[in-house]
DNA sequence: CACAAAAGATTAACTCGGTCAATCTTTTGC
DNA sequence: GCAAAAGATTGACCGAGTTAATCTTTTGTG
């Protein structure tokens, strides 16, 4: 068994490429409501029930992307050394020296195309809920479950999503990452102060 | 015009009423996703078009009664005269006393049974999270729309939501609502204590 | 009390997301 | 080199929700 990675394996993942970049150009174009699945499996020249072998919903062609973070507040927490509020707090404000886009705080127009259509689109916001939710279920387990675990997790959650938020209508109506940077990292630590612990 | 009611408004309200019980007698027989929305208009005696016409979704067949508590936090704040924290916090504790089913503090079988297929029914809880973001956002507006007003908005809800569940999930594992009140008001106090300004 | 206008219900046909059973292709064990 | 198993592909199908045209019922008015 010489295969370093079997001929099945990289053709899959080229259907998996040609599939999500199939469906989030023309989303771009047209508009997620306006462009069929049909329409991307016949972009990516693949059937409509492989197309669903590859993508759970028609949503997740454009959030896997994002989905690929699932859970990473409970890995933060569990990974780190220093008590959990802290550690999150930590992870957030690199996050946002990073321009990683989860923070909103990134300016690249196809990352700023890209959070439009998702923040624009209802379903995808809906699913995106739904991955928030997942987060602060296994953080909430991270934290031990209890009540202080589950009320924890879920402020963290939520003042993670009203701070991204907020940075990406920021950026979106016109402001330059580099010139938010500071009021972001303001806003981080004045919400952060809010949790229990600090 | 002497009408007080005329009679179409009755036929409405009778068939709107025809629709949700139908639906919700049938879906707890069956379970949500056994159940088509055409058995639905049938079971009714109506079309499926004019069921859509009252109910903009199936989820919403079996929401309506709690879609019907929308934005409840961010009118009590308005109302209040007290400040905001402290004016959900007693009202959350007066639905306890007053075994609010909306706290989770109700062992009423029907209650039960209609929360049951609530919380175990995906596409519900799903529409139901979408609903409690309608209330952030209110409650967020209703509290200035600043940062701070959005991060209490949303730990709000949280703070809501993650109580009662605890609460339905006691009930559920058995416990009367008499026997978990006081529990579930130590609860809400250590919640809501962790709010900013108490 | 009749009747015109309008509001609402009905029907049939349609679109679209998602699933399934059967078929075909590729990899693998011998 | 080949048979069997694993996996990919497809056409046919189902259910939610919509639309346009038609028909019924209610209501305000002469």
């Amino acid at each position: 068994m010489l295969t370093v990675t079997g001929l099945r394996e990289r053709k899959k993942q080229q259907t998996y490429d040609a599939l999500s970049e199939a469906a989030i150009a023309l989303f771009l174009k047209r508009g997620f409501d306006e462009v069929s699945v049909t329409d991307i499996a016949e972009a990516a020249n693949v059937s409509k029930p492989t197309l669903f072998k590859y993508f759970p919903t028609k949503q997740d062609l454009v959030l896997h992307r994002i989905a690929d973070h699932r859970h990473e507040s409970a890995r933060v927490v569990a990974a780190a050394g220093v008590p959990p509020v802290q550690a999150l707090r930590e992870h957030f404000l690199a996050g946002l020296t990073a321009r990683d886009p989860i923070t909103g705080l990134n300016d690249h127009p196809q990352v700023l195309a890209y959070y439009k259509l998702v923040f624009t689109t209802p379903a995808l916001t809906t699913r995106l809920h739904q991955f928030m939710d997942d987060d602060e279920r296994a953080l909430a387990e991270a934290l031990g479950g209890d009540l202080k675990g589950e009320l924890l997790a879920a402020q963290a959650v939520s003042v993670q999503r009203v701070l991204s938020r907020r940075n990406w209508e920021v950026i979106t109506a016109g402001q330059r990452a580099a010139d938010r940077y500071l009021d972001a990292v303001t806003e981080a630590e004045t919400a952060f102060d809010g949790l229990p612990i600090g």
